[in-house]
DNA sequence: GTCTATATATTGATAGAC
DNA sequence: GTCTATCAATATATAGAC
């Protein structure tokens, strides 16, 4: 019996982000890909080489997706200030983690394991996820309209805050009895991150 | 040739903790960790009963030592505010997480992943670790001391902040070209978070 | 406490029929 | 594109000698 490919392909996608997320990379075998995903197992080196290629497709796939987003912000929708651009950017970054929470959690979580692959993903994407933040922050200094501070430890903080629910989701949940996939709880996140966006651009604050 | 057991299972466990860190549990081999460790591999077994249970000793070793800390702050050192205590505390949390960086990092990525060991962590020490911040905050907000405000946010966003650098230090290292080990780095995180919570102390914010 | 040797199972990947 | 069958490597865990 003969499937559409691209059918095929994208249950096997499917199948391994749910198994990439709930039990890790190194936990999960192609076996249990296929099974789940309901194919043979030789499709798996078929589609993507090996395990490791449908690790980085669904990666890959991931990245280009948010920043196809995160350039829309710049340019499809209106905004009359740095600050407002900020905030929609980082209001699509979070609404972005929540909607793929899986493969958030799952490229976060190999990206802390010392790897050739994480390494690549790291000097790639996540370089150009700085630059993003830090190259509207810098603008918004240098054009005075945000008071003098330092970029690179607020993107850091924006990035700690931003992931935190997405990569420990059911530390929000067992420990904080939160649901982070909820409307609600992503206002709030949201809410949290304008705030705390407020904060350091009130210059007032000590930091430095 | 005989060696001491108290130096046999502690090299089974610095082994253990620095492969389990660089390539995760699963990513792991109980081989691999004899070989570091230069001893038999059996013996994994016979110290810990198996793989699993090194895991096990390792996270509680690590959560029962960040405790003793903690509650040093509370007994030991002398604090004329809650306000005062509440900064002992989380500059207490980021050097014990930057000292057992490589502990703090796989517990991290451990929790991540759908386990029983998983769970249990977090209903025993994360659960206690939140009520910890949590009671202090309450009082301060009881007492008059801080303003209203949000408890569970505020310690959400605390963990979040004192986490990320030591969960994922390649970030540090790699996008931002910062040693998150030095106590240049270290000082600068506390500094963040005596910030952050003194902008949460402010009560002109909109934080809620 | 430490070792060797081994049982048992499972892994990722592929060759080749259809 | 999809399948079966299988290879070769590697995994954890343990039994039993020392």
């Amino acid at each position: 019996m003969k499937r559409s490919p691209k059918l095929t392909k994208q249950k096997i996608v499917e199948a391994a982000v749910e198994l990439f997320d709930s039990q890790g990379f190194d936990g999960t075998t192609v076996r249990q890909i296929a099974c789940k995903a309901g194919v043979n197992v030789a499709l798996i080196a078929y589609y993507f080489k090996n395990k490791k290629g449908l690790l980085e497709y669904v990666m890959v796939e991931y990245y280009e997706a948010l920043f196809r987003k995160l350039d829309g912000c710049r340019h499809d929708t209106e905004w009359e200030s740095l600050y407002d651009l900020l905030r929609h950017m980082l209001e699509s970054l979070v609404r972005f983690q929540s909607e793929f929470y899986q493969v958030t959690r799952l490229i976060h979580r190999e990206l802390s394991v010392e790897s050739m692959l994480g390494r690549e993903i790291m000097s790639t994407y996540l370089a150009k996820l700085k630059h993003y933040f830090a190259a509207v922050i810098e603008e918004g200094v240098e054009e005075g309209e945000f008071p003098p501070l330092q970029v690179e430890g607020v993107v850091i903080q924006l990035m700690a805050i931003t992931s935190f629910p997405y990569t420990y989701p059911q530390i929000i949940r067992e420990v904080f009895y939160l649901e982070p996939l909820d409307e609600q709880f992503v206002e709030q996140m949201v809410h949290y991150t304008y705030d705390f966006l407020h904060h350091m651009m009130t210059p007032l604050n000590t930091f430095r």
